[in-house]
DNA sequence: TCAAAAGTGTTGGTCCTACACCCATGC
DNA sequence: GCATGGGTGTAGGACCAACACTTTTGA
């Protein structure tokens, strides 16, 4: 990895290949342990973290951007990624940011294009945090890792109100859309999803009640029995029946409350 | 108003004031004779039509800027507008848009700027078309007047897809938000409101049961008797209690289906 | 008196919520 | 055998959808 410098050819080659004054920023969701999880990017030159971002391409889309983008913190491609906000407001600096460059060696073209004013497409990922390779650009971020949703940093810029919004249109999809086919491994059981709900609502739900609507959905295969290393009874192990999952994500489902 | 021209001073001062390759669009609807209707901009240059749009002024936020955009389309301020989605795809051009300033006498530079590729944030707005004075730009548009959704001609970009999606929206949120303040002059009846919600949701309602629900949700006020023209009982009319609808808007409700 | 649209209340079914008991496991 | 967590079914209530008759008006 080159040591992180924010050099002339970095931001050089963003002036030209890049659309200015345009971003995109990925709110990375994870589930571990109970608790939904963020990727973070750390600035080492504010000394602060924020959502992986980046720009885009003359010769891309937008969606594509994200992907790549995505791509380039996570490793992973063909992950499920939905744009969700736009966010343009004027307050949307950091003063620290405009006043860094000053000790780097870039040239005034390329430290004025870092500083102009950015509007960021805001889009929200759900993937399972074990297949990913958390990667720090090594220019910009020197750092790249989970944090717990409850427990994260302030963050640089509009970032905190970016995470706000993305979980709150996770939640409000939630009755809408199935979930939980990015975020987990191949297998998982009815009691860790259920924590997942409840982690993206903030609310217990009752297990009885939870266990009936996902088995009505119709798109679970029982494969087994988790043998347990707990002292308790071993839950059964589910995987999504994904033809079925698809359809229920294009379709829509209804999951009242 | 001048005559449309494309004029070098237009670009010029475009590409000055305004961030490049962003623009605002705006999904205008009013409600009429019981249809859905949409403003739209003809631009004389391709002889089409499309939705007001615009450009961000460097000194200011994407909602202002659409803000400002339905303002000198309109001449209203203070409109009901909500950001829905921004389109950021490589297929929004249009070849002829692209050769039409060949004819103009702008410089290399301007045509560039406007011929640039343009990344938009899609606003809706909801609009009370009696109090809409529409306006063409007199620069790229000279036309500018209300549609009927069902009747609007192929519109120009990718503006077709804008609206279906601002539909779907709208639709989207018909279950969780008031509507019709801003669709309706200070007084309406129910079966024109009724009519509004029939056309957003492209099917029929059962009168009983909407009236029941409108009147449950405790933001209608019944004012006095229309005296109808027709040959047919008068309906009521009704106002929004104003602070009991913003509650509403706020804290959300709860139609089902 | 008829046609056309408006106003209103009840009922049946569905779906959601709340809730209790038994099972499996490891100590 | 007990403590811990997992699995399952039912009963009551809320809410939604379906539905019929009466009122008003102008012709």
């Amino acid at each position: 990895m080159p040591k992180p410098t924010l050099s002339i050819e970095f931001l050089g080659a963003a002036a030209e290949d890049y659309l200015p004054h345009l971003a995109v920023d990925c709110v990375v969701f994870g589930f571990h342990a109970g608790q939904l999880r963020i990727l973070l990017t750390h600035w080492h030159a504010r000394q602060r973290w924020s959502l992986p971002g980046g720009f885009v391409r003359r010769d891309e889309s937008v969606d594509s951007a994200a992907h790549r983008v995505l791509q380039l913190r996570t490793r992973l491609d063909h992950v499920y990624l939905q744009q969700y906000h736009t966010f343009g407001g004027l307050d949307r600096r950091d003063e620290e940011i405009e006043h860094m460059l000053d000790h780097e060696d870039g040239r005034q073209a390329a430290r004025a294009w870092i500083n102009d004013r950015f509007v960021s497409v805001g889009y929200y990922a759900l993937v399972d945090w074990t297949e990913v390779t958390p990667t720090p650009d090594g220019v910009l971020t020197d750092e790249c890792r989970w944090w717990d949703l409850a427990t994260c940093p302030p963050l640089l810029f509009d970032h905190d109100a970016m995470v706000a919004r993305a979980l709150a249109t996770l939640r409000s999809q939630l009755g809408h859309s199935p979930i939980g086919l990015n975020l987990f491994s191949e297998t998982f059981t009815l009691p860790e999803l259920q924590r997942l709900y409840e982690a993206i609502l903030g609310r217990p739900l009752d297990r009885r009640n939870f266990q009936k609507r996902m088995r009505e959905l119709g798109i679970l295969e029982r494969v087994g029995e988790l043998r347990g290393a707990g002292v308790r009874r071993a839950p059964y192990l589910y995987r999504f029946d994904r033809p079925r999952y698809e359809q229920a994500l294009r379709e829509g489902i209804l999951l009242r409350r």
